[in-house]
DNA sequence: TCAATAATTGCACTTCCGTTGCATCGGTTG
DNA sequence: CAACCGATGCAACGGAAGTGCAATTATTGA
């Protein structure tokens, strides 16, 4: 149960009973969720800490946030290894019109694009719409 | 000069004034635009008016909507032909960090993904960020 | 033509999310 | 214990999206 400590220790992190839990939540989830989720499951909590949690967070390569194109960000525990500061781990992520909940698809790995001449890309980001497989019944 | 009012109205949309000039505006400014930009273009129209005038559009296929990852809604006219409604029409988009301009590369169409089983796939929206042409001084 | 009708526009207001300033709390250190 | 510093809580702000309703303008058809 040291595990999530260490990993936030690991990280520059001090893990404070707050830091704890939010991890925690986080693992437990399986989706990528926002500061309003979050707050929900920790009425106690104040909506601030939270918010300076997640980007602590962040900022530290625990988590990673994404726009999923609802205009709501949306925060996801990095995978371990995940460089996602370095822009190295670009895989795509699926938000389900349905259910509306929106997961990481880290096997699934952004293609290369062959932009046009001038052009410098230093990042990339590719979010599929559609239905989920809790929500397809498949 | 006509050419704008027969678009508007092959499109199902009465080519108001108001509805012209916004149109105009998006077709001299190569880049997307947002809301507010076009705000301050057309000090003396309200907000409200630009803000529907832009849904009308979108919903008779005459702008697209763009969400470059800045959380603020960008609106580009569709190219003569292009089915964004049908999402037949998927080109990527390229966001300049320097100059913060979003602008349609038309030519590149998102790659097909493989998804995983179960999932379904309706819409995808994929985001290049890094340095524009104007800005890569190339 | 002109009244009836429908669409467009303007104004005021609300909501939601993200963000910041500052005071307070609490643990760590010497 | 005292001093310090990071974490937390409270309050407020700001931007952008969205809505209700009244006023205005365009269209219809008798
Ligand atoms: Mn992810
Ligand atoms: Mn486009
Ligand atoms: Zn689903
Ligand atoms: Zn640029």
């Amino acid at each position: 149960m040291k595990e999530v400590e260490k990993r936030l220790e690991d990280n520059g992190v001090r893990p404070t009973a707050m830091r704890i839990l939010i991890y925690r939540y986080m693992a437990e989830k399986e989706v990528a969720l926002a500061l309003t989720d979050i707050e929900n499951a920790f009425a106690k909590a104040d909506r601030t800490t939270l918010y300076r949690t997640l980007r602590t967070f962040e900022e530290n390569g625990i988590v990673h946030q994404i726009d999923d194109g609802t205009n709501i960000s949306k925060y996801a525990l990095c995978e371990p290894g995940c460089n996602c500061e370095l822009d190295q781990d670009l895989h795509l992520h699926f938000h389900c019109t349905n259910c509306d909940e929106t997961v990481c698809l880290t096997q699934q790995k952004i293609p290369h694009i062959n932009l046009p001449e001038g052009y410098i890309a230093e990042d990339a980001n590719l979010v599929i719409k559609g239905i989920c497989e809790k929500c397809s019944g498949q």
